[in-house]
DNA sequence: TTGTAAGCGTTATCAA
DNA sequence: TTGATAACGCTTACAA
């Protein structure tokens, strides 16, 4: 019942509690099967009777292993990375693992800060969103030897293991499949390109379907904007004053799709008869919006819950090498297009 | 140039290249005043020459200092969290300290769970959004003497700091805004108030101002939900349907409020003619929905930023003793209400 | 199955 | 201002 921060309970007492050395309680704890049943019971008794908390730090710091992974993603607001956060988390902890996250959202930088951040705490592995990286993170990286996921894209140059669906192959998929749907004038919506390897796939997956409907691309049908709602209804504003409107658009990016359905509601807009309306993720609210609208079904959970997989069975030693997992999307068909 | 995942490179490296010892070299990096400029200078030098990046874990375990500071959310999923752990996260990365995020979703066991894992990690401090826990949590963290603020709710109990606004002023003054604005039966929609401390504060929050109104509570217009835009719509109908209908309800939790709203849509019911509709949290699209929604605005972001700077301030040791911020909220009134 | 001794890479402490 | 030495709390390696 001692429940003041008095000095801190070692492994030292547990051992003199059960009469047992130090390194009976540490295989007691870690390898069980290892210490006679009689002792493993003695020394659970005096881990209980002590209140012995197990110090990671010198466990990590003896061992030369860590139960810690550092996930960066680029924004830590963004929802859409919640599935991935709970995947992730979901399977480290059933492994007795401890996720530590940062943001990389000012760019390359802020990522490399984060990166070494975790390294000095000596993460078991990372788990990145970004697909680009300064030279020196890469450097960073690869001294010190810790396997690496990235999820943001099925980029060409991993630095070890991708696991990611191909942004360009979904975006193309959902070109074609408006194309199909008899739409003529298809426009699309991004994010800024320059600094987002996902927006520019998103972009060159449209320009390969249009290419093989034997389609020009017409520059005035693609707008990159910023992230938001408000956002999504200017791009749809602007793109329906076109001289030559679009008779589709295709939101790859964000909750900018949102935003568009709910301006066409305020203008009395309808969708699919006026513009038709598709977006790039599967956030719930897209099938409950008025008129429900077309997406993506993307494997955001099963990237995190994949990109764990991995990371634990590289440090378990069984997995050796680098890997690419090229996770499947799927169209949702919906009342909006 | 050397990025083979070669023998660590330790302090002693940089020392020996230095021509200076590692407490030197320890005292350039963590204290440079305290070293002559030019010792500092070749220190410098040889830490790039070297390639060294600090080991926080034995750094940490010899100086019984940490700098990780752990989270516990109800639901990493949850996007109303975001913005706290965003609030968190930037407070503490400019301090040079790191977040580790866990989920108690499962109930007081889970979070106790987290909080041994967090200990074990010998964090610094511990952020904690439930202010329900276990009697072995209590005691763990009791022994363990870190800091700690409790975020859901102003609990009249807190284990140690407490930042939040009050979920029971918020309820009250929502509900005497509806009243004010002519609404006579107001309906009250939350989460499951068994095992959410927030859920209830909102519930006894709604009764006293219905008390001070001196209207009766009618427990046919009280309803808890599960979570989600479904459970919203299906609330809204319920309600709808009962004898004495409602003239408003105020959804208190989550997105429950957005899914009413698009379900009212479908009935072609006009939103407030027919029913008008408050929220509780200030999430984007409640701006943005047709009509826009009448809310609260939460102090999401602040409640993680003061939390991490009371946190960072009691680790300092200049600020002692338990505090308690009581933040404040906002009524936003728009069209639905 | 259990124990002894020597680190793991850093910092506190004290001395120069 | 700098350095030598002894921890920090645990695990590896080896021995009994």
């Amino acid at each position: 019942m001692e429940e003041s921060p008095g000095r801190t309970v070692r492994m030292r007492d547990v051992a003199r509690a059960a009469q047992v050395s130090t390194m009976t309680v540490s295989r007691a704890l870690n390898t069980p099967e290892r210490v006679s049943p009689e002792v493993r019971q003695r020394v659970a008794e005096a881990v209980q009777a002590v209140g012995y908390v197990p110090n990671r730090l010198a466990g990590s710091l003896s061992s030369r292993r860590s139960n810690m992974v550092g996930l960066v993603l680029p924004s830590i607001e963004n929802s859409l990375f919640a599935a991935t956060v709970k995947g992730v988390s979901d399977v480290l902890r059933r492994a007795g693992h401890h996720l530590m996250i940062a943001e990389s959202g000012y760019g390359p930088e802020a990522e490399e800060a984060a990166i070494r951040g975790f390294l000095e705490q000596r993460v078991a592995g990372l788990i990145l969103h970004d697909t680009l990286h300064t030279e020196e993170a890469v450097r960073l990286i690869r001294r010190a030897g810790v396997p690496v996921v990235e999820n943001g894209t099925l980029t060409p140059t991993p630095l070890d293991m991708v696991v990611s669906y191909s942004n360009r192959e979904a975006a193309r998929a959902m070109t074609r499949h408006l194309a199909r749907l008899g739409y003529r004038r298809i426009a699309l919506v991004t994010l800024p390109a320059a600094a987002n390897q996902r927006s520019r796939d998103r972009q060159a997956g449209y320009r390969a379907a249009l290419a093989e409907l034997r389609r020009a691309v017409d520059p005035a049908l693609m707008l990159e904007m910023p992230p938001g709602l408000a956002s999504g209804a200017e791009a749809l504003l602007r793109l329906m004053d076109r001289p030559r409107r679009p008779d589709a658009v295709f939101f790859a990016g964000d909750v900018l799709a949102v935003g568009a359905v709910l301006e066409c509601q305020r203008r009395g807009w309808s969708v699919p008869g006026d513009v038709a309306i598709a977006a790039f993720d599967n956030i719930d609210l897209l099938a409950h919006l008025n008129p429900p609208v077309t997406t993506l079904r993307l494997p955001r959970h099963e990237i995190g819950v994949r990109s764990a997989e991995m990371l634990l069975e590289r440090l378990s030693g069984r997995q050796t090498g680098p890997a690419a997992v090229d996770l499947r999307f799927e169209i949702i068909q919906r009342a909006s297009t």
